[in-house]
DNA sequence: AGCGTCATGTAAAGCGTTACATGATTTT
DNA sequence: AAAATCATGTAACGCTTTACATGACGCT
């Protein structure tokens, strides 16, 4: 079904920031150190092979800006496969695996995926994971209750992922109400 | 200074689990299926190559249990270099590093430390633990405030961090008030 | 003259994922 | 009899980390 199955978060952090504005490889670099991105961190030894293998992919392409200057930097852009790719990745269903897993992903999207596929579909995904995060912290409340013999700080340490995911639901919850409301007053100007 | 600087969170799970109990490879599997550790998700290709590298480093020793069985199973358990290194891991200072790329850990030292470091060790924690948090949270604000002309949507998936690491602190401030009630009732029966 | 920054990479080693392999036992 | 479970692993591949390497420019 998911044409992806599994993508780097390091991958999809640089396809994100390529798709907002073409940069060079040194730039991602400091996009990653200096930024609240901060935590898909970065050495060159994982961006410039990351890079070569997306352009190996043909998800992106490179192109030296000023070449005559003695200090050329290669600018990368986003080709139709490339932008083909993130629409639909951006487009995929929120699965349970995605919340245990690959939350960092899941907010990559959120921040990432309204100029190419609309604020529309950014709400359908607040909903998406309006939806997910419910029935799983539905389900983590059952396996707390199951817990009542166990050692108090494992107990905690549930309580603690269990309050994780539900910080995120009142977020989103709240972050769903801002955009539609923009979103509306857009369409009344 | 650290005496570890880096084990990874598959490594620590696992001398976690067989800290609280010796166990087989196959028992952590399925530990890691079936329990709320589910994160740590683990196939046999990272479980078995992991006790391996654990048992050449002398953490780690095993012994085959029933060896006549037909079905013998290799049981792990701690070697006192292993316990060694998990005290002192348990004791180590609490970074910002930590909190933004190793949130995992610090949990898992939360939920497993007070058997081998005692319950004033793990208050003392929990009281790094507000400290870095409440200063972490403080300079995402004033990131967040220099936002303000940022997409929407960005804006909103730091606020996600920040509401993340707030609910982080709130839950740590809760479970040192009920830490520290029990271990006093403890002292006085 | 030396230090920091811009800019791009490579090499070695370890770790994790996926898939495969094996063989016995228990359950349906 | 077939399927699931117990129990342990290996092989190939890709990713990340750490460290190293190169060279020009800009400031002091």
């Amino acid at each position: 079904m998911s044409i992806d199955q599994n993508i780097s978060s390091l991958r999809l952090a640089i396809l994100c920031l390529i798709l907002k504005a073409p940069r060079s490889g040194y730039q991602l670099k400091k996009d990653f150190e200096e930024t609240p991105m901060g935590h898909f961190s970065s050495s060159p030894g994982a961006i410039y092979p990351a890079l070569k293998r997306m352009e190996d992919d043909g998800w992106i392409s490179g192109r030296v800006d000023n070449p005559d200057s003695l200090r050329p930097a290669k600018i990368l852009s986003l080709t139709d496969k490339g932008i083909a790719f993130l629409k639909n990745y951006f487009l995929e269903p929120i699965v349970e695996r995605d919340l245990v897993y690959r939350m960092d992903q899941l907010m990559l999207r959120f921040a990432f995926m309204s100029p190419l596929v609309g604020r529309e579909s950014t709400c359908a995904f607040l909903r998406q994971l309006i939806e997910a995060l419910s029935s799983h912290v539905s389900s983590l409340r059952a396996v707390s209750r199951e817990l009542e013999n166990d050692p108090l700080e494992g107990v905690l340490a549930l309580q603690h992922g269990i309050e994780s995911y539900e910080s995120t639901l009142r977020w989103a919850h709240d972050s769903l109400s801002l955009l539609a409301k923009q979103t509306q007053m857009q369409g009344k100007p």
